[in-house]
Parts: structure tokens; sequence; C-alpha cells
RNA sequence: CGCGGGGUGGAGCAGCUGGCAGCUCGUCGGGCUCAUAACCCGGAGGUCGCAGGUUCGAAUCCUGUCCCCGCAA
């Protein structure tokens, strides 16, 4: 099949593979080069560099759905199109371009958790498995017929960076799975149950900022849940102090909700609203991640003070 | 040139109004103990990121360079 590849970040990569392995990709479209980093270098997403690795055209339209790159995407005449976190609307025109119609991955066991950030809100709101579905786009927000799904357990201790790993591998194999039915004719459909959709929107600064009244779960969730970004906050003595990594902790002692009750080389002690929060990874501004255990070495730790 | 912080014994930090490099932990040896990650005594371990400069003398001031990190995206 002759395939348009549409994909931005690392998680679409590995699915830009699986094209690339049985079927011709003729091009790819992918977002303008962005400004990142310190410096405000202009760095070239994850699966431009792929795509140019293997020398294919690479297109990267501010917008889409532009007279002009419909005209684009029907000239180049692809059998279909796959999306994989493009980041950008596909209009109801260029949905019709491809006979055999716009597939896309999905990392969520759809219909749960439709929208930008899967991975990250099945953590944070405690499921205990996830994974990744293939589906034909419509003009929804991830709410085309399914194709195929694979399941992922969530470990306890996983974070958003771990699940998305093993997600973006487990992408590409069920895509390639959904790549061959699609060439042989085979596929089937699967409408969702739109009763049993959630919405897992766009994570922002303030999804971060933890509340202590809240239970040990809610915030151990969240925290493993917003690690790589945006990284669990709260305030400490008026900085920002971001956590990486917590626990559920079995301790006798009370106190006010966010306030530090204990400090050891085994954890940073702090009352949730039903029970004991154990910190185990943190970061303050200018400085480096590291393990309570090493923070304590260099840095006073009062007991009594109230977080948030 | 987007804004800002930092590179000091294995780890985390202090020292930086220039004058013999310090703290906590770890580590090594010894002791106490039924025992211990606890406690006591003692020791090892640092060209203070790199290169120049100012100075009688620089971790500390100046210049350049490399690397790391926070914000912002």
């Amino acid at each position: 099949m002759k395939i348009v590849f549409m994909g931005t970040p690392d998680f679409a990569v590995s699915s830009l593979e699986a094209c690339l392995e049985a079927h011709e990709v003729i091009a790819v479209f992918t977002q303008p080069d962005r400004p990142k980093g310190r410096g405000k270098k202009l760095a070239p997403p994850p699966v431009k560099e792929k795509a140019l690795a293997h020398g294919i055209d690479v297109y990267q339209p501010e917008k889409l759905k532009t007279p002009e790159n419909v005209e684009l995407l029907k000239s180049l005449q692809p059998d279909l199109i796959v999306v994989v976190a493009y980041g950008q609307i596909l209009s109801k025109e260029i949905l019709g371009i491809p006979p055999k119609g716009c597939v896309n991955v999905h990392a969520s066991l759809l219909p749960k958790f439709r929208g930008a950030s899967p991975i990250n809100w099945c953590i944070v709101q405690g499921e205990t498995v996830t994974g990744v579905t293939t589906m034909f786009m419509d003009v929804g927000l991830d709410t085309g017929d399914m194709i195929d799904k694979v399941e992922v357990e969530i470990s306890p201790d996983m974070n958003a960076g771990q699940l998305h790993d093993i997600l973006m591998e487990k992408g590409g194999l069920v895509l390639r799975s959904t790549l061959e039915k699609l060439d042989s004719d085979t596929v089937e459909r699967t409408p969702q149950d739109d009763a049993l959709s959630s919405y897992a929107p766009l994570l922002d600064k303030n999804t971060g900022v933890i509340d202590w009244s809240k239970s040990v779960e809610v915030i151990v969730n969240q925290i493993r849940g917003l690690n790589p970004w945006p990284v669990a906050v709260t305030t400490f003595e008026g900085s920002k102090m971001k956590i990486y990594a917590a626990l559920r902790a079995d301790k006798k002692v009370k106190g006010a909700p966010g306030e530090i009750l204990e400090v050891s080389k085994d954890g940073l002690f702090v009352q949730a609203g039903d029970g004991i929060v154990n910190v185990q990874i943190l970061q303050f501004p200018n400085s480096k991640r590291m393990h309570i255990s090493q923070y304590i070495l260099g840095h006073e730790v009062p007991c009594g003070i109230i977080l948030g």
C-alpha cells in the first residue's frame, strides 16, 4: 500500500517504522520545527528525523487543511493515511481522500481516554489496565470505528514515562496487524460505545498542583501519572517543589494536610487526606532531581512545615 | 543572542567582603553490643570543571571555554 504517514513525537516513530516495514511510505507530514530547549534552538520532531533517515519526503505545514495542502494530499494518491499523535485535526475532506481510509493509533483502550493525553490520565485515574487501539478516523475526536486493540497491564509503581515507552512499542505492533488486514481487505469495524467513553484533555501546569487534602491514592497516582511531564508540584516554604515519585506509607503519626511529619533517608512523610504519602524523589528550582536520602545530606528539612 | 542557577574528596551541600579547604552521609580500621542501617574512637580520600589573567598569595576577583540544571516553549 502507498501510505502517507502523519505524526510528530517519539510515540509516533515506532508506528512509522511499522509502516516502513511492509509498505511504501510516500510522504510524511509532521509539525513544523519548533524552538525547543534552553537556547531557543529550532528542533525537528522525532518523526521528521526518522523520515529523513529513510529518504522520505517530509512536509511540515502549519495548517494541514488549507486548499493547497488538500490538493497536495490528493496528488500524492495514497491508498491509506496513518495518523499517530500528529497534533492537527484532519478535515472531513482529507479523511475522504485515501480509498482505504485514515487510520489512527491511539494510546488507550477506546472508548476510554479519548483525547490528547490518554497515557497520563489513565494512571492519574488509577487504571490498572490500558492499551493501544487502532481505528478508522472520523470527524469526531477519537470516535471512529475500532480495528485492533492490545491490552497492557499498569503496575502500581509504573509512571507515565515508562508506560509511554511500553505503549509506543505496542503501538507499532498493533499497527502492523492492522495494516495487514487493511492490505488484504479483511478489516472488521467495531463501533465505539459512546456511553463508556471518557476524555483525556491536554495536560497543563495546573494539573500537577497537589491538593494535600485528597486521598493518598489520588496523590500518588497524580505523581506517577504526571512523571516525566508536567510533574506533580507543591510549595515548600515559598519555593516550588517537584515530586517525581512517592509511595503510600504506613505510619501512625498524624497532622494537618500537607504537613511534613517525618524526614529520613527512607522518605519525606507528608500528611494527606486519608493517610500518609512517602515522597521519594524530588527536585527544587535550579537543582538536580534527587532521592530524599541524598537530599537530606546537604539540606535541612524541618518537620512540621506545611506543603502547598 | 529568550530569562536564570550551578560545576568543591564516592554522594548531597557550605565556604566565594581573597590568606593553611569544612559539614552531613558513605568508605576503611578499631571499640561497645546477643545483635544492628544504632552508638564511640581513629584513618584514607580533593590539581576546588578546564585555560588564561590580576595579586606576595585565588575555591574565592576578571576573561574565555566545556558540561549540568530550573523557567519558558
